[in-house]
DNA sequence: GAATATAGTGAGTAACCGATCACTAACTTT
DNA sequence: AAAGTTAGTGATCGGTTACTCACTATATTC
């Protein structure tokens, strides 16, 4: 008999082990036996605590977006300029993946492309509002002539997020041989300096 | 009695209806049985093709190679100059994507990368090969002034393979609503753009 | 300390999936 | 036309998976 305990906490459990599998074994791998297993428990102790397994996914989307939207929420109470907001935005997008490996993987997903209606729409709604402070954040640096006026914040922010989800992808693929944090972040400093004005002081001269 | 045909013929419906499949069910929801009615067969019958399903596999990534290698080399046997050249290569790799929406998902599916080192090891290849393409316009175009001489043409090259794979995924996600390659097309000629001198007439002048 | 609520289990089920095999039907060769 | 080859089928098997349910063990409450 395993330790009983309190429903919320074997629920936390539950998730955390979640998101561990579905990078170990892949999210459309991922039976309900092996979460079992990994949180000590029989299979059939799971539906205890959520009454099926597309709960148990949105549970796990649940708790993503709350890690994310309180780690975006960190970067905008800091007050940054536009430009440090931006890179700590994008900083702090990629240590969240390096942080929860699965993510990439879950965004790949059966689970959530073709089954799972509810769990693509947390995701969507995740990465509506990521990209909604990216262009905040690209919008206020135009205006302060930190960014090309020729750069649409639109095009620039969905620029930065797919190269966020590729270098994921990457990562992820190819064995997490490089640091994700710190390769990535050198790529996006690179991408962000394309957006600069070449020379901004000709415009004062 | 389903209507019988030569085995090659058989073999290429049956390479087909898995990649239109694999789409529409997912890789890792793909199964025999599904791909068998999609030919108008049994389930054994596929067997009576492929050994198993591993190497049904197999043979679809070896027509995906095939069918890639076969547009770059179209792209590359057109001389076009640098700039073009990068343009039309990422531009047919979006087409391809387009035209056949599995090829993300199969290429990023633990099916194929749990299972076989010697497939992933093939497709590893098939993309570093696409990466030193791209660098090489890149480097062409860096040579004869047409891009930034602060732009090292590696890391360019990983900005552009990142957005192709972000923008599938995006496009993926957002149910297809708009068109990948126009939609890609516009914003890849947007990252080009940035990769340019912003006043390379002042260099002649 | 009895009553109640609830976390966890054992046994089982229906559905599905990959694969095997003996057999049949059709095309090809001689 | 006989013989050999090959595409396709029906029946079936062992294994897996999500899920159910009657029951037990452990907390909490009064």
């Amino acid at each position: 008999m395993a330790a009983r305990k309190p429903a919320d906490h074997r629920k936390a459990e539950i998730v955390a082990a979640m998101l561990r599998l579905a990078d170990e074994l892949g999210p459309d791998r991922l039976t309900t036996l092996a979460v079992a297993q990994a949180v000590g428990l029989t299979q059939p102790g799971i539906f205890r605590h959520f009454p099926n397994k597309q709960d148990l996914w949105l549970a796990v989307a649940a708790h993503v977006s709350d890690v994310m939207a309180t780690a975006w929420d960190g970067v905008l109470a800091a007050q940054l300029l536009p430009q440090e907001r931006l890179s700590a935005l994008l900083l702090v997008q990629l240590r969240q993946i390096a942080a929860n490996p699965a993510i990439p993987a879950i965004l790949h997903s059966r689970e959530l492309h073709a089954e799972n209606a509810a769990l693509r729409a947390q995701f969507i709604a995740l990465m509506t509002r990521f990209q909604g402070l990216l262009v905040g954040a690209l919008t206020d640096g135009r205006a302060q002539g930190i960014f090309r006026r020729d750069l649409a914040p639109q095009d620039a922010a969905i620029l930065l997020i797919s190269l966020v989800q590729g270098l994921a992808i990457r990562w992820s693929l190819g064995q997490r041989s490089f640091s994700l944090e710190a390769e990535g972040g050198r790529l996006l400093a690179c991408q962000i300096v394309l957006f600069q004005p070449h020379k901004p002081l000709e415009r004062t001269a």
